[in-house]
DNA sequence: TTCTAATATAAGCAAACTCTAATGTACGCT
DNA sequence: AGCGTACATTAGAGTTTGCTTATATTAGAA
């Protein structure tokens, strides 16, 4: 599971003496950084971009997933489940069969960005 | 150090049949998505992000940075240089100091658009 | 009900990550 | 040279991740 695996609580030497309220900075509170490291994170598996970037052309059952990214399908289900807890995708039940899709458009366009931003250059 | 941490290359059961060259899809050759894998990791931590947040405002040597976020100068250098190796943000000597700097404006752009996406809702 | 297909979950291990503490290096000053 | 400041590097422990393998669950077919 992704867990924000924010900097140990062992007490730092020093309270952080970061202006919390500048609404001019990208500064924020400690805890949107948390959220934003934890989504990040959350994407940052070639397997979990993978996934996502099939889900981006429209909703899939998981065999198909397992078959287009080759691996296996324990394996798959697992990064799925990452992929959902954070709230990145939605299952839907169909019978037997689990069909997934992206719960959020900002996210292709957000994989493309990043894409576009370290890749093929 | 962040190292992509792909599939372990232990033989996977089915080769990949994914189509690599599909110029509609956001499906990439792996070495793309290994590639944004990286990136993403590189800025997935909640230390990081505030360097990053710190520096998209104007440069910072070493001991402001320590200073604004809160923890040892080790740890900062640190998590420095995984940005750098990761070309987010370059570097800069004056004499005994290090100035740091965003490389690349759509690096701010980036995190703001995760914070925009997966914070205070 | 029994069997099979589709998916989820659990256990365990190797690898990777992140911190702390200690030590290195490089520059400027006296 | 000797010292202090600013920063980088190393080593190690503790935690987390990600895979494999095995097993559980659930729905539909026979």
């Amino acid at each position: 599971m992704v867990s924000a695996k924010s900097p140990k609580k062992t007490t730092a030497k020093k309270a952080a003496p970061v202006d919390e309220t500048d609404i001019f900075s990208l500064i924020g509170k400690s805890e949107q950084i948390e959220e934003a490291a934890v989504a990040m994170q959350a994407m940052s598996h070639p397997l979990r971009i993978k996934i996502l970037c099939l889900l981006s052309s429209g909703e899939m059952m998981v065999q198909d997933i397992v078959d287009a990214v080759g691996t296996t399908q324990s394996n798959i289900s697992q990064h799925l489940g990452i992929l959902k807890a954070t709230g990145m995708i939605d299952a839907c039940k169909d019978g037997t069969k689990t069909l997934y899709r992206i719960s959020d458009e900002r996210i292709v366009k957000m994989i493309s960005l990043t894409r576009e931003m370290f890749c093929s250059r």
